[in-house]
DNA sequence: GCATCATTTCGTCATTTCCCGATGTGACGA
DNA sequence: TCGTCACATCGGGAAATGACGAAATGATGC
């Protein structure tokens, strides 16, 4: 259905946590199921620990890490769940301006019924 | 292997030329595989006609739409192909922060065969 | 060649992002 | 309670982004 439906917040968070190249390098260090503290992200990439902090709370906000209290750690970690419904929801969005198999030819009296 | 590639530039500018709402609108005019000038994209949007043609050349450089001259007119459609293959790009990228069904535990011996 | 129309590029300004150092908040140990 | 460690939030400066109007570029028609 290519009803033109715009993207919900929590996608277009997701969008914006992904779209820097820093927080691009946070989640690389979530492979494999990693749990990690700010004071480790912000050591691994160089960062000062409340820019890390930061980086963090946008990669949170959009859906792609969850964090957890563990004594006077918070330790990080990605959210699989989240951001396959983040994908999910992109390629349904993606679906509406780029169906497959129309890429070329408006021409389709019998498609979307205008 | 979850290898911990980082985002090729391709994809990166993919993810910035979404992360805007306004270029979200944009690309939702491209539903069914529509064509679109710069003054009717201008026009839809409320936007003026340079801020248009800028928007619609960062969702060009992100492989998102592709351009052709038509006399004087230039007119843009979607880029399904390329858009695939960003989103495939970007899920691969996901799956070494994420992989599915490791959400909990780094303890996975016999994961995606080495 | 010259005028005209659609688009692009340029200059500018307001807003946002990114990073930092300093300060505030919560958890543990003495 | 007090001090310390780990993290979050505050305030600020540099750079990027998004918007506009004005001017330049490219294509068409006389």
């Amino acid at each position: 259905m290519t009803t033109p439906a715009p993207l919900d917040g929590l996608t277009q968070d997701f969008l914006k946590a992904l779209a820097s190249e820093t927080r691009q390098q946070i989640m690389l260090l979530f492979a494999g199921g990693r749990e990690l503290t700010v004071g480790e992200i912000a050591t691994a990439c160089g960062l000062g620990q409340s820019t890390a902090s930061e980086q963090l709370a946008v990669l949170r906000r959009g859906g792609l890490l969850t964090s957890t209290r563990d004594g006077k750690l918070v330790r990080y970690r990605a959210d699989p769940t989240a951001i396959g419904a983040r994908i999910a929801e992109l390629q349904g969005y993606l679906a509406c301006c780029c169906p497959p198999g129309a890429g070329s030819h408006p021409a389709d009296p019998s498609g979307p019924h205008g």
